[in-house]
DNA sequence: ACTGATTTGTTCTGTCGTTGAACTTATGCC
DNA sequence: GGCATAAGTTCAACGACAGAACAAATCAGT
């Protein structure tokens, strides 16, 4: 019983603008694979009559969302057809990660590409919240000169933290990682003068990895029939270890923004104390300190394990056989009961994909009640390190795609 | 990048006439609360002309989707305004619940009453299971005639199974508590005589169960606004453990509708061995048959573990505040993945509440991440032993509610 | 009882956006 | 060079909402 907004005329076309910049992104980023839409191919394609296509693909190549590419491949008779893209010259994104221990900013444009990126790799969490916020803040004040400098036009920018983000009010609740709780972020950043101006959003940096996941350009395309439909949960374990999920090609992002807390889900009842206080969360069995401990290698670095394991050393493949069942049966209660296609590994964890994902395979064949319809594929994130960062311009560019008008003048 | 579905212009009137009555109808059910609403008041609530408002009042009166209720509470000067509230005099839905052992059908009008009801105590399901469908077919086609004889016009069915169903394709895939296993539930119904012409659905109980508690009048208006917005995971024991997950005031229904299996979360990996063939899930601790078995009821029914509770019999406390602690081992997992708001203890464990929630309530305070800032409410279901069939018709009813346009004549 | 204020509901014109068909343009094929 | 074919444009018509003017029904005060 959710109540339906009501719908102005203004909404119609709204929507429609959307349908088509849709279409034309899904094929923009299959690259070689489809050839470039024409009007009269996405008339076909959304059902719409061939001059109300025409009317909107004008209103968003005036706004210079859309480009036309020369002469598209040619296949029979007829008057050739006009292919249309993305156009990368003049909507860009903002994005900000701000980790626990380094600061990444990019602006991407409207098709993806990273235009400008700086990255300070480790930032001084000494002071104070407002402070910190205040150089991630000037970081990315240099990237969007950098970007304005080529004629870009950043309609808004999107920080990912780590913990417990709210997503309304645009405040950090609670983030163990960092120390901080109960931070007012977009309004500590709306103050700094190097983004008057600019729309700001917050969010989780796992929720926004996924989305960069969903956004990422080399992503083999399953079965579901590529970006469109995915669903999954990524994993992404940095210092504590997050996910988000993708339901239907959409962020999950629950009641407040607060989903995807993959590393406190139980793993064992009687399990090893976690840093939240409870015991036998997934994070004290395969995150990154908990992992190190037990591979021997308190102190070290996810690189060392990497190579321990290369090395065939004991306690590292026996530590990482461990995690990679404890993640197997987490992620088993996260398949059992969100119903998503595959799992994906990210962050830290993709590069220990090799060990990790035997176990956890073993692990999601058993507990995971519809595996013995479905097997439920274990794939490795195809964004880097940057996932995050990444995932923040996507957003906001996603809500370009998602309603453009308000880009269109008057 | 979820490909955006064109609109059309009658898609404008839909929804708009969605908007009315998804208004009316959170009116309708506050009962004594709201006073029925004016045509002026939906204007002034939906932001949408009066003139407008009017003529979409008088199609929803024409279909008779609404009705007007004469001289609405007076409050001041002015020309006083006509009551709407939905009505119940013409469009209804069936809903059937084919359990693990009995079987029920009802019909509900518009307005959620029940217009027919009739229960079939055992139903014999040693036959293939076309002949149980057909068996359930003949009892729903004796509470359509009932319907249909008080002039109601039965718009759609939707049948509730156990089980992994594809909501999609109307089949069920996957059914431990039937013994069934890919059966095409759909096209077997639609081949029998009594429900020819009836669109008809399939889902699983306990997602349907969930909608019917979303549904349900009496329930007490929760901090966020009433049922509007509401978020819950309801749990539902009966022979095994089901959930149905709302979020944002809807159901939460995976990629095939496979979601909310509760019952094969994790609670222990090194616990008892469940049916579904791994170790240590839910429902090895507080399934119906391991819940009497550790209470030493072995063979008993629900009702016998509730009275030695009462009697303060020591093995069924302790079974109790096990099986308690196991649920609050896997809720705090869905809670932490899914954020929502509160948890709802329906089915057979509503009866078993008082012993249930407080282990419960503990091992959520100590295992969701959130619950140091916002507390997880365990609630009682206030549907009773028949939430799936309520919730069946419901889901019509539902439909009906978001679409009324195709009810409405030429 | 009458008058004016007030609020509800209706009617009507204007505008916006999509539809569908006719028309123009550009190309390949014979 | 002419014809078939497909892409893109133009235009009248229709459906739906917006806003203002208007009619209806009540209350309050004299």
């Amino acid at each position: 019983m959710a109540t339906v907004e009501r719908a102005r005329q203004s909404d119609l076309r709204e929507r429609n603008l959307a349908a088509v910049l849709a279409l034309v992104a899904d094929r923009t980023a299959g690259a070689g694979g489809d050839p470039a839409p024409s009007r009269a191919g996405l008339a076909a394609a959304t059902g719409m009559a061939r001059g109300t296509v025409s009317a909107l693909v004008d209103a968003l190549l005036a706004g210079r969302l859309l480009e036309e590419v020369p002469p598209p491949p040619r296949t029979g008779a007829g008057r050739p057809a006009h292919g249309l893209r993305l156009s990368g010259r003049r909507v860009a994104a903002l994005g900000v990660e701000l980790g626990a221990s380094h600061a990444v900013a990019c602006v991407r444009d409207l098709t993806g590409a990273v235009r400008a990126r700086e990255a300070v790799p480790t930032i001084d969490r000494t002071g104070p919240p407002a402070q910190v916020l205040a150089a991630s803040a000037e970081l990315a004040g240099r990237v969007l000169a950098d970007a304005r400098a080529q004629g870009l036009d950043v309609v808004g920018g999107a920080w990912a933290l780590p913990g417990l983000v709210d997503t309304g009010a645009g405040t950090l609740r609670l983030a163990p990682n960092l120390g901080w709780r109960d931070v007012d972020v977009l309004a500590l950043l709306g103050e700094h003068p190097a983004l008057q101006g600019l729309p700001l959003a917050v969010d989780n940096e796992a929720a926004l990895a996924a989305l960069a996941e969903l956004w990422h350009p080399g992503e083999p395309d399953d079965a579901a029939g590529g970006r469109r439909g995915a669903s999954f949960v990524l994993v992404t374990g940095e210092v504590g270890i997050g996910s988000g999920v993708v339901l239907g090609g959409r962020p999950l992002r629950g009641e407040r923004g607060w989903s995807g807390e993959l590393g406190h889900v139980t793993v064992d009842p009687s399990g090893p104390r976690c840093g939240c206080g409870a015991s036998g969360c997934l994070e004290a069995y395969a995150g990154q300190e908990a992992l190190l401990a037990r591979a021997g290698l308190a102190g070290g670095a996810a690189d060392d394990l990497r190579r321990a394991a290369e090395g065939e050393d004991p306690a590292a493949l026996a530590a990482l056989d461990d995690a990679g069942a404890a993640l197997g049966t987490a992620l088993a209660a996260a398949v059992n009961l969100l119903d998503v296609d595959a799992v994906v590994l990210g962050g830290s964890c993709a590069p220990l994909a090799p060990w990790l994902a035997p176990p956890l395979q073993r692990e999601l064949a058993a507990r995971v009640l519809r595996a013995r319809l479905l097997e439920v594929p274990v794939r490795v994130s195809a964004t880097g390190a940057d996932a995050a960062v990444m995932g923040a311009a996507a957003l906001v560019l996603q809500g370009v795609l998602d309603a453009p008008a308000p880009l269109l003048g008057a």
